[in-house]
DNA sequence: CACTGTTTTCAATTTTTTTTGAAAACAAAT
DNA sequence: ATTTGTTTTCAAAAAAAATTGAAAACAGTG
């Protein structure tokens, strides 16, 4: 394998892993090239370098932005935009676990909290009120752990994950 | 909000946080569905509370078996199936990461691992090398936190969860 | 202001994923 | 071996998601 094809798996497989989890796949290959490009980009080399649209490229960039994985930069005397993506991996998952949490987590929560409040008259329909007390304190466990995390300096989660394994 | 609300709403956001994490938001829905169950539920009783067909109920269920998420009993006398949905969350919890570590992280790390082998010749292009290495070593950690999590109990796991909080 | 290179938008199209439902397969009971 | 109640399969249909591309908007420049 020559670094040509290994870019291209790399690409692909990012691109794969982001769909199995929900996440557009094209984004997560604009985020990949942008990764391993080794100067920012601008959009048309994106489109070409993924063969996509210039519509696709942009939206998929605008997103990127909106996560915090990607950062555009003007060059004086350069008309063009560049786009280069945030190449510090904890910071990285730092920002999928802030976005993640805020729009997947926190509304799962918001609905489990307001159900909780049907508990009170809980006797009625037993199994339901377990689970729903069960998830709640799973998630909300859940939720404390990322507040941790989110906060937490690449050293200090390297800790983590050592304590963990060990 | 009565219990009937709230068992709809419990259903409907389960679904909700399942598709945003890539799994069938159906599935989840029937996951749902047996688990505030009190009793068993047949194909039949799945169909009529989500509404949906008998071939979809059918393969929902089926894969909810394939995760270890639903078992199969069989009422002696009775000639049809029942389903009942694993109602112990540290178990659930741990299902879905034995699984999703097999189908998504495993097949990344090993592309990863192949494309470290062309890092040898890797000065020629330093910033693709280099995310490589990051990503590759924030994996492997991934999947060593959770093989330990998958092998914890219950108990265990709550500890972690107390010790990275604190 | 008009020109030019660029980005953004979004309705229409394409692709992917999910769902349906009827036919086939299966299995218990007679 | 046939009937009956049930589950499974899978091609076709429907629904959802992603993508295109051309027009509009934008922003420097002369």
């Amino acid at each position: 394998m020559d670094i040509q094809e290994g870019k291209q798996k790399f690409i692909e497989s990012w691109g794969k892993m982001a769909s199995d989890w929900g996440i557009n796949r094209t984004m997560a290959q604009v985020h990949a090239l942008l990764l391993i490009a080794p100067e920012p980009l601008t959009a048309d080399e994106v489109m070409e370098g993924l063969s996509i649209s210039r519509g696709n490229a942009n939206m998929n960039l605008r997103a990127l932005m909106d996560w915090g994985l990607v950062h555009k930069q003007l060059k004086s005397g350069e008309r063009k935009e560049f786009f280069y993506a945030e190449k510090d991996m904890w910071t990285v998952v730092r920002q999928i676990m802030v976005q993640r949490k805020k729009k997947e987590l926190e509304p799962m929560l918001k609905v489990l909290d307001e159900v909780a409040n049907v508990e009170a008259n809980c006797p009625e329909s037993e199994s339901f009120c377990q689970v729903v007390k069960d998830i709640r304190m799973l998630s909300h466990k859940a939720n404390q752990t990322l507040d941790t995390l989110i906060k937490a300096d690449s050293h200090w989660f390297s800790n983590i994950f050592l304590r963990m394994v060990r």
